[in-house]
Order: C-alpha cells, then structure tokens, then sequence
DNA sequence: GGAACTCGCCAC
DNA sequence: AAACGTGGCGAGTTCC
C-alpha cells in the first residue's frame, strides 16, 4: 500500500501542516507534576491492595502450583491463559487472532470467576499508572507536554500523536478520564478549548458515494440516523433519544452496528457486539429479567416479547437488518463501494478528493475507507493551518496545542473565547466548503470548554 | 541485553 | 465470496 500526494496541493497540505503542527507541539499543554506524584502513590497503595488479595486465593495458589517454565506472574495474560484454558480445562469465549484463548476484559468476565474481576481492576489501574501518568512525568519539561504530530506514519495520510500520544487520553470511562485528565492543565489564567466536527467522516464518505438517504440524514437536523437504526435493531416503535435507556441504545446501534459496518464489518460480529457488550445478554437462550434496564423491564423481556428469544435468534434478526441496510437504505453507498473496488481492481489506484493516490496492495475495506479517513483528517488539517496563520498574524494569546483527527485543541485566554469561537466557525463551516468545491454538504462543529485554571477532566458543552 | 513478537486497551 | 479502518504503548515472552 502506497499513498502520495499527486498533485501541488496535497503536497502542500503536508507542507503548511509539518509547520503548523510543529507550533502546536513547541506550544505544548501543561501537566500538574504535583497530582502525577500523588495519584501514582494513590493508585500503587490500590494496586498493591488488590495484588495481596489475589495473591491470598485458593485461585492463585492453584496457578502458582501448576505454572511451568516461569516464576508466577499475576500480569501474565499467556500464565493466565494457560491456567484458565490449559489446567482447568475451561472453554475459551473468544480466541485471540493466532488461535490461543483471549484473556481480555470480555473473556474474562464471561468466564464468571470472582477472582479474575480482581484481576481486571488492577489491570485498569496500571494502565492509568503506567501508560499514562508515567509517560506525562517522563516527557514533560519544565511542566509541559510536548506531543508529536506526524504526518508520515498512518497509510491514510492521517495524523498519528506519540511522546506522549495525545490521540488516545480516557474520555469514555468516567473514572480513567478523571484520572488521567486532572492532569492536565491549561497556561495560568487560560481555559482548555477545543472544536470536533460532529460526525465528520459520515460526511466525507458522502462526498465520495452522494446516497441520498445519508445526504437526508447529514442534512436534515430532525432526522436521526443512529437513532432509526435503534429503532430497528431493538424493535422499539416509539423511539426516543432523550429517554436515558433509548440513548444508551441507540450509542450501541451507532458504536454495535452502524459504524462497524461502515468500517466492513458483518453481521456476526455486530449481533455479539450489540447483545453481549452492549447489552449485556448472554449467548444461548434468554430468559427473563436478563441483559441492561429498559424502564421497567430488560432487554431480555422486550426482546422476548417481540419474537427474539436467543442470541441465534438476534444473530439472524440483524443478518436481515444488514441486508436491509445495503440493499434498501443505502443502496448508493453500497454501489459506490463496489464501484471502487471494481476501479480499483482495474486501474490499481484510487483517489482521494484531497489530491492523495492509493496504489500498491489494498484490500476491499482499504479501498473504500482510506480516502474518507485521509480526506476527513485533511478537513482538520487545513482549518488547523488557518487557525495557526490568523492566531500569528492577529498575535493571539490564546495557542493551538493539539489536534486529536478531528477536532483541535487549544489554550485560550478568556477574554478572546468568542473571537476565537467565531474564528474557528468561520474557518471550519465556511472557508473550509469554499476552498475545497467537493464538499457538497454541510460541515457543523460543536465546542467544550473547561474552566479557568482547571483541569482538562471538567470540559461542558459551549454553544457556538 | 536488545529486537521482534503477541496481546490487550486507549483514542478517532 | 468474504468478513472492522487508522494509530501508540506497556508488559510479557521468545529469539538471537
């Protein structure tokens, strides 16, 4: 696989990017070496807890027992594979990609053994330890973080962030995500600020495939394509995505299903997803009262009364919506997708609206998701390279510190918050469209803002 | 003693 | 017919 930028402007992108990018990382983004220390001491006394009271079960003595070639381990996912499957004798939920038995977090916890939820909460808390806290005390200087930006890595032409990686801080899980980005701090008297595109490769993707359904949904604010796909998939006729329990199905329809198969994903892998993690229902038959709170009954019971009574049952009901996805809703879109297979098969190469060539060996899935990815990121870069141009030639105080594919990150001074606001509006939904002809929907961007002097972990919402 | 590999998990 | 895209990084393990 080959990217390269074909014609002036791709290269230039790249060009204007490097230096831009390079401002961002000169600037960097301060780390409050004070709590680092702390909250390490916090989480080893936690760690160490937790190891004893593993170390004191009949469960551990039975592996340090049976473990061969080795001195036991507790952090040994292949002793602990070994044990489980090997000893014991137990059957694997899930294989890892060379055929062994997975150890992660879904594996063990079907396995339904008290000590290995022990297990897993220390697993959690060295990763905040070690990959995080550690990597900020060991890269910071003076008190600030100086991530890289490269653009030289990812066969897409995206970015990639390391020293420490700035792409990939906790957000989802609450408890990670306070952790680590209490860290984290904006100059004195600043406020952490940042822009994301709202749904930004969906919209790119458009661009290339023109479905008319997706062009609908993008330009349409009452319509709800993660919702309807809820509405489908869980069979729930009065669908509501303010209710608590419908919002937390239709994040399983959009992170279960939707993206996946965007991504090329199929229908074996969404229906496990989307019963198992994200609605916590077993494989085999289901009974009652089982799987997440949906008002007053559970998923188990509304799935049951609308027909599903097994996850084969549920395997097959989303085998027809995946059909019904491609072949009814977004016929376009699947056309496109084999329409560039097709030209790509022919010609060896495809290319992005950004100026980039992909040739060399690709498979389907590469074929239709590099140009969106590349050309989604480029929409980033580019804004990022005017932002950077207007906050030097208007001698900002508020600095660009980072980006993260779609949305940019910054430092802002208070009084220029709603200069800044409309700056970065004028560029991403206005300049942006204008600039680039192919994109022929509309771009929307939301903000977060955190406090002045506070950390990165208490961000809201900012209406722009 | 270090390179290369596997596995797991964090982000978009 | 086949079957999830892009990264970084830590820890354990294996190989040289």
């Amino acid at each position: 696989m080959n990217i390269t930028p074909k014609t002036q402007q791709a290269y230039s992108l790249l060009h204007s990017g490097t230096l831009a990018l390079a401002r961002a990382e000169r600037q960097g983004i301060r780390v409050d070496l004070e709590y680092t220390a702390k909250k390490k001491i916090h989480l080893t006394k936690n760690i160490e807890r937790l190891e004893r009271n593993f170390m004191e079960t009949k469960f551990y003595k039975h592996w340090c027992h049976t473990v061969k070639n080795h001195r036991p381990n507790i952090h040994s996912d292949s002793q602990l594979g070994s044990f489980l499957y090997g000893v014991k004798k137990l059957e694997p939920t899930k294989q890892t990609a060379s055929g062994k038995g997975s150890t992660d977090e879904e594996a063990l916890t079907s396995l339904n053994i008290p000590e290995l939820n022990t297990l897993l909460r220390i697993k959690k808390l060295k990763k905040l330890r070690d990959t995080y806290l550690s990597a900020f005390e060991r890269e910071q200087v003076n008190g600030y973080l100086h991530p890289f930006f490269n653009l030289n890595i990812a066969r897409t032409y995206r970015s990639s962030s390391d020293k420490p990686n700035f792409q990939n801080i906790p957000k989802r899980d609450k408890e990670s995500m306070k952790i680590t980005r209490d860290a984290l701090f904006p100059r004195p008297g600043h406020q952490l600020l940042a822009f994301d595109f709202s749904g930004l490769e969906v919209c790119i993707a458009a661009t290339y495939h023109n479905d008319p359904t997706m062009i609908k949904y993008i330009t349409d604010p009452t319509s709800d394509m993660h919702g309807d796909m809820a509405a489908q998939i869980f069979m729930i006729d009065d669908f509501d995505r303010n209710r608590e329990d419908h919002g937390t199905l239709r994040q399983a329809a959009k992170n279960g299903f939707v993206f996946p198969e965007f991504y090329g994903d199929y229908f074996k892998n969404c229906s496990d997803s989307l019963a198992c993690t994200w609605g916590e229902l077993p494989h085999g038959s289901w009974k009652a009262g089982q799987g997440i709170e949906l008002g007053d009954e559970t998923l188990s019971d509304h799935m049951r009364a609308n027909g599903i009574k097994s996850f084969d049952a549920f395997t097959e009901h989303i085998k027809a919506i995946e059909k019904d996805f491609w072949e009814n809703r977004f016929p376009v879109y699947a056309k496109w997708k084999e329409r560039w297979w097709k030209t790509y098969q022919k010609y060896g190469y495809i290319s992005m609206h950004t100026g980039f060539t992909c040739s060399g060996v690709m498979g389907k899935n590469d074929v239709t998701n590099y140009p969106v990815q590349g050309a989604a990121f480029h929409c980033l870069l580019w804004s990022f390279i005017q932002a950077d141009r207007i906050m030097i030639r208007d001698k900002w105080d508020t600095k660009i510190i980072g980006q993260i594919h779609d949305e940019i990150v910054l430092d802002a001074h208070p009084d220029e918050i709603e200069m800044v606001c409309k700056t970065i509006k004028k560029i991403t939904c206005v300049d942006l469209p204008k600039e680039w002809k192919w994109i022929n929907v509309p771009l929307n961007i939301d903000a977060e803002i955190c406090d002045v002097d506070s950390s990165w972990s208490n961000k809201k919402k900012l209406k722009i």
